[in-house]
RNA sequence: CGCGGGGUAGAGCAGUUGGCAGCUCGGCGGGCCCAUAACCCGCAGGUCGUGGGUUCGAGUCCCACCCCCGCAACCA
C-alpha cells in the first residue's frame, strides 16, 4: 500500500494559534484526506516547539510555570484544529518524553559519526533576556528590550559539520531528490549555497528550557535542532515502538513557511544525512497573508482568530476561504470584508444553490428517484478529474478548487442550455438525461469537495444515497455513472445560507 | 552596492517556451423562472510602474530609474 506522510511546521508555541497557523494545517488536511481518499496509509503530523528562550520569555510574562504555560497553548492548539475538523494523526510536543528520548538517540548518534565538535560561541548576552541578542539588534548598545548594556561572553558549545554536508544536501535539491518547491523557494535555497554557511551551534550553555545534551548536562539542544527531530520522533525513532518510524519515513512533505526554508532545506537534511537517514522527498513552502495589505502582527493588531471566522462562517467555509484566497505557495493579501462577498458568491449561490435547484428538480420531477443512466456529462467531468487530481498531487490546493468551481459552472450551464423546466412540459426522456447528469455532477461534486469541505460534501453525498463512499477509493468514486437508477434522493437544508451583507 | 518579493481593469489575482491582454468578485444592461432575490448571456473598464533597447512583433528578453512590501523588534 502507499504511503503518504505529510507534516506541518512545528509551531512555536508562545502565543495562542491564529490563522497564519490554521492556513497551512488546513492545507495539510486537504491532501491528507485527499491522499487517504485515493487509499494510501497516510500520517498526518502536527504539533509544537516548545523549547526556547522567547518561551521562556513568554511564560514569564504570564506569569506562569513554563510547563505550565505550554499545556495551556497545546491546549488551545488542539481546540482549534479539533474546531477546524483537522484529522491529524498525530499532535507532538518537544516537551514530551517521547519527543525527549527520539532527540538523544539522534544527538549521540550525530556524535558518533563525528558530525559534532566543540567550539567557542562568542556574542553579546543580555542578562535581562537571558539570551544572545545580535549586534544588529542593539539600540545605542542596549538590549531593545531590557534598555540595558548586554556583556560580551564566550562560551562552549557544541557545532554541527554543517559545510562536510553541504555539498551532498545541494546536489539532492539540484537533482530533485529533494524537491523544494515553489520554484521561487527552490531557487532561493540554492542561492543560499553560492553564499557562506557557517556550521551553527546545536547547544546553548546559558539557557535552561530545552534538551539537555547526553553527553553535556550543563547544556541544552539549540531549539531548532530540537525542534526539527520532531518529524522523526513523533514515528518513534530511536524507541522501542518505532514501526511507524520504519513504515512512514522518510516524509512525503514537509509543508513549512517560507521564512524556516534554510532550517528545512539545509540543516534537517544534513542532520539527517550525517547519521544515514533519508532525506524529506519534498519540501513546500507556503506564502504569507498580509491584511488589508499590511503585514499581520501583534503590534499592528490585526491578528485574524479563526474562532472569529468559524463563527461567522462555520468550520468548512472557513477551510474554503482561507484556502482559496491565494494560489498556494505564494503570499497574498487578505480583504476581510471580502470573506462574507466571496462566501456568498462561491459557496451560497455556487455549490449550496447548485445542490439545491437540483435536488429540487428531481423531487419536483422524478419524486425524487434517480432516472435512467445517461453519458452527456461523462467527459466533461473527467477533463476535470485530471486537472484536480493533477493539482492536488503537485500540492496545490488552491488549483484543486478551481476545478470545483470549474465544476460547478458546467452544471449551472447545463442546467441553462437545457431549460429542464421546459423539457418537463414536452419531453420526459430528455428531462430524464439532463437529470441524471446533473445528479451525477453532483455526486462528483461531493467526492472532491470532500478533502477540503469534508462535513458539507458528506451531507451532498448522504442526500445522493452515497453515505458508504469512504469504503471506497476515490478511482472508483470517480467513476462515472455510479449514481444508480432508483436511488432515492433527500433535498438537503441549504447547505451554505446566504448571508446579508450591508 | 545587504538579501528577497512585487508594481497587469474599481478590488484580489493569472499570464507557460515573446505572437490578437485573461480569471474571480464588484458595476451596468438583458434573459430565465428549476434553485438559497440564486442561475445564464452580454457590456463597460487596462497607454500591463517609468524611460530606453533588442525584435517583424515585448506584460513576457536586456539596461537604467521610481515606488511598495518582506527578512533584523511583536510575528506563520
Amino acid at each position: 500500500m502507499e504511503k503518504f506522510y505529510i507534516t506541518t511546521p512545528i509551531y512555536y508555541s508562545n502565543a495562542e494559534p491564529h490563522i497564519g497557523h490554521s492556513y497551512p494545517t488546513i492545507a495539510a488536511d486537504v491532501l491528507a484526506r485527499y491522499h487517504r481518499l485515493k487509499g494510501e496509509e497516510v500520517y498526518f503530523l502536527t504539533g509544537l516547539d516548545e523549547h526556547g528562550a522567547k518561551i521562556a520569555e513568554a511564560a514569564q510574562k504570564a506569569g506562569k510555570e513554563l510547563q505550565e504555560f505550554c499545556d495551556e497553548i497545546a491546549a488551545k492548539y488542539q481546540f482549534v484544529w479539533d474546531e477546524l475538523d483537522i484529522s491529524n494523526d498525530d499532535f507532538i510536543r518537544t516537551t514530551s518524553i517521547r519527543h525527549r528520548d527520539g532527540v538523544n538517540k539522534l544527538l549521540v548518534q550525530l556524535k558518533e559519526v563525528g558530525a559534532i565538535y566543540e567550539g567557542e560561541y562568542e556574542g553579546y548576552y543580555c542578562q535581562g533576556c537571558e539570551a544572545f541578542v545580535t549586534e544588529k539588534e542593539l539600540v545605542d548598545g542596549l538590549c531593545p528590550i531590557h534598555k540595558k548594556k548586554p556583556q560580551f561572553i564566550h562560551e562552549k558549545n557544541y557545532f554541527f559539520n554543517l559545510k562536510k554536508y553541504l555539498p551532498e544536501i545541494e546536489k539532492a535539491i539540484d537533482d530533485g531528490s529533494l524537491k523544494v518547491i515553489p520554484q521561487i523557494r527552490r531557487k532561493e535555497v540554492l542561492g543560499l549555497f553560492k553564499q557562506d554557511i557557517p556550521d551553527f551551534s546545536i547547544s546553548r550553555q546559558s539557557l535552561k528550557w530545552g534538551i539537555p545534551l547526553p553527553w553535556d548536562q550543563n547544556q541544552v539542544a539549540y531549539v531548532w535542532v530540537d525542534a526539527l527531530m520532531n518529524y522523526v520522533t513523533a514515528l518513534g525513532y530511536g524507541s522501542a515502538e518505532d514501526i511507524n518510524f520504519r513504515k512512514f519515513w522518510p516524509a512525503e512533505l514537509h509543508l513549512v513557511g517560507k521564512e524556516i526554508i534554510k532550517f528545512h532545506c539545509i540543516f534537517w537534511p544534513a542532520i539527517l544525512f550525517a547519521v544515514g537517514l533519508p532525506m524529506p522527498k519534498n519540501i513546500f513552502a507556503h506564502g504569507w497573508f498580509t491584511v488589508d495589505g499590511q503585514k499581520m502582527g501583534k503590534s499592528i493588531g490585526n491578528i485574524i482568530d479563526p474562532h472569529d471566522l468559524i463563527k461567522e462562517f462555520g468550520t468548512d467555509a472557513t477551510r474554503y476561504l482561507l484556502l482559496s484566497q491565494f494560489p498556494f505557495g505564494q503570499d497574498g493579501d487578505i480583504k476581510l470584508g471580502n470573506f462574507s462577498i466571496q462566501y456568498n458568491s462561491d459557496l451560497a449561490n455556487g455549490i449550496g444553490n447548485l445542490v439545491s435547484r437540483v435536488a429540487a428538480m428531481s423531487e419536483k420531477y422524478f419524486e425524487g428517484s434517480v432516472p435512467a443512466k445517461n453519458d452527456e456529462l461523462k467527459l466533461d467531468v473527467s477533463k476535470i478529474w485530471q486537472r484536480y487530481d493533477s493539482a492536488m498531487e503537485s500540492f496545490n490546493v488552491y488549483d484543486a478548487i478551481s476545478a470545483i468551481k470549474e465544476l460547478n459552472a458546467l452544471a449551472d450551464g447545463y442546467v441553462e442550455k437545457n431549460k429542464p423546466w421546459q423539457l418537463a412540459k414536452s419531453d420526459n426522456v430528455a428531462l430524464a438525461k439532463v437529470i441524471y447528469n446533473l445528479l451525477e455532477v453532483i455526486r462528483n461534486l461531493g467526492i472532491m469537495l470532500y478533502p477540503i469541505m469534508p462535513d458539507t460534501a458528506t451531507k451532498i453525498l448522504i442526500s445522493l444515497g452515497q453515505e458508504d463512499f469512504t469504503n471506497y477509493s476515490i478511482n472508483d468514486l470517480k467513476e462515472w455513472g455510479r449514481l444508480m437508477p432508483k436511488t432515492v434522493i433527500k433535498k438537503n437544508e441549504a447547505l451554505f445560507p446566504r448571508l446579508n451583507i450591508n
